[in-house]
DNA sequence: GCTCGGCGAGAGCGGTGCTCTCGTTCCGGT
DNA sequence: ACCGGAACGAGAGCACCGCTCTCGCCGAGC
């Protein structure tokens, strides 16, 4: 049971973020003023930092919300009963339809790093959650059968999270479907952070069709057909 | 014959730009301060306004000098009389090489838009060199006939920009091969990005090795064997 | 009922980008 | 040769930033 000391005080956190993530939208992260959300909830700025010992903390806050919100946006998409290239576009397009929604909070995820701010170990799991998702998807396909490719061993290439997301060895699972997947990953993400950083302006008329293609690039690449 | 003023005034141009450049390198592009750049060359903040008219542009000058670098160690890394997949990995590797030299500035390049910043017009020839490159590769492997794959005509997909890059129609050259190539080149930008960013600590342990594997996956993709 | 801890407000510190003014210095035309 | 004007550097000042400290308040637990 939660005093009434402790509720009004976790609704004035989630008001302090919520009023951080328009700040967000609305400036980027690295003019993110905690003076400006404070005069948004209409406290003293002094004030905020009862609730968060600094703006690196505000600021983690709103990355592990990201990465959950990304997430939780992956999961939805993924169709655990289509075929394993469907499964892989839809994330694909989630990912992206989610990017383009929240480009600021992309940004803050996949972009530049804040200078003077290391992300805590507190993020890692939120983080992980869309790789969890294709994870899912390349070991089903693996044991379904319908992914070619693979049979290199590089030992010693890959670190233990990449074994945990992608699944321990199984049949049609090695190191180098693992190196495919990371790389089919950051690849979408590249893609994604070109679209969204304007480094494909001039070049790509149709964007949408652009992605389309890519992702079924990138599904062939991977092993999906 | 330029005037004892201008040249003076070239000279402390040259020594702002270094000391912002240098400023770059140790805090990154959001913290760069205008007042501490002044204070390196030992002038007043103000007087630094000379020069540049604000601190944006200030950052445009790093911009399109970063852009100019990374190029020029792209052209220097092309030996055009290797063969078309030597060619890639070399220039993949430069890319690499050089956004781990200098990863303040690759991020203020490649990383997050800063937020009101928006680059102007001039920063596309010098940010269009590494793509050039890229698409000279990609143009003498198709005329030598050392390129699988294309055949597929998607109008209206791309832009001017990426025909102009990626040449005009050639035998071997179309829509399908100048996608695979844009997709190659934000790949290439992903898997950089996200080794220099920190989303590979944990999953890869021979960053090395991984970039050469990466490497190779994608020239396959592009159609280089 | 009283005390003590959490709380909000305000002032203050050193920093920022940017503007304005003021005295100087140098360049070009007469 | 000189003088007017343009370029220049310095300094003060404005509004903002993150963060700290102190102070008065108020509610919850002993």
């Amino acid at each position: 049971m939660p005093t009434a000391r402790e509720r009004v005080r976790a609704e004035l956190t989630a008001e302090i973020t919520a009023a951080a993530r328009r700040q967000l939208a609305e400036v980027g992260a690295a003019a993110l003023s905690l003076r400006a959300v404070a005069r948004e909830v209409g406290m003293a700025s002094s004030a905020v930092y009862r609730y968060f010992p600094s703006r690196d903390d505000l600021l983690t806050r709103l990355i592990i919300d990201g990465y959950d919100a990304l997430g939780e946006a992956a999961e939805a998409a993924d169709d655990p009963a289509a075929p394993p290239e469907q499964r892989w576009s839809a994330v694909c397009g989630a990912v992206r339809d989610w990017a383009l929604a929240h480009p600021h909070e992309y940004a803050l995820l996949y972009g530049s790093p804040v200078p003077g701010y290391s992300a805590p170990q507190d993020t890692v799991p939120a983080a992980s959650r869309v790789g969890i998702v294709l994870g899912r998807i390349l070991g089903d396909a693996a044991r379904a059968g319908r992914l070619s490719g693979g049979g290199v061993r590089v030992p010693g290439l890959l670190g233990d999270a990449a074994v945990e997301v992608l699944g321990q060895d199984a049949p049609g699972i090695d190191d180098a479907v693992r190196v495919r997947a990371l790389l089919a990953w950051s690849s979408l993400f590249g893609t994604v952070s070109f679209e969204l950083f304007g480094h494909l302006v001039g070049s790509v008329e149709d964007a949408d069709a652009y992605f389309a293609r890519a992702v079924a690039e990138l599904g062939a690449l991977i092993g999906l057909d």
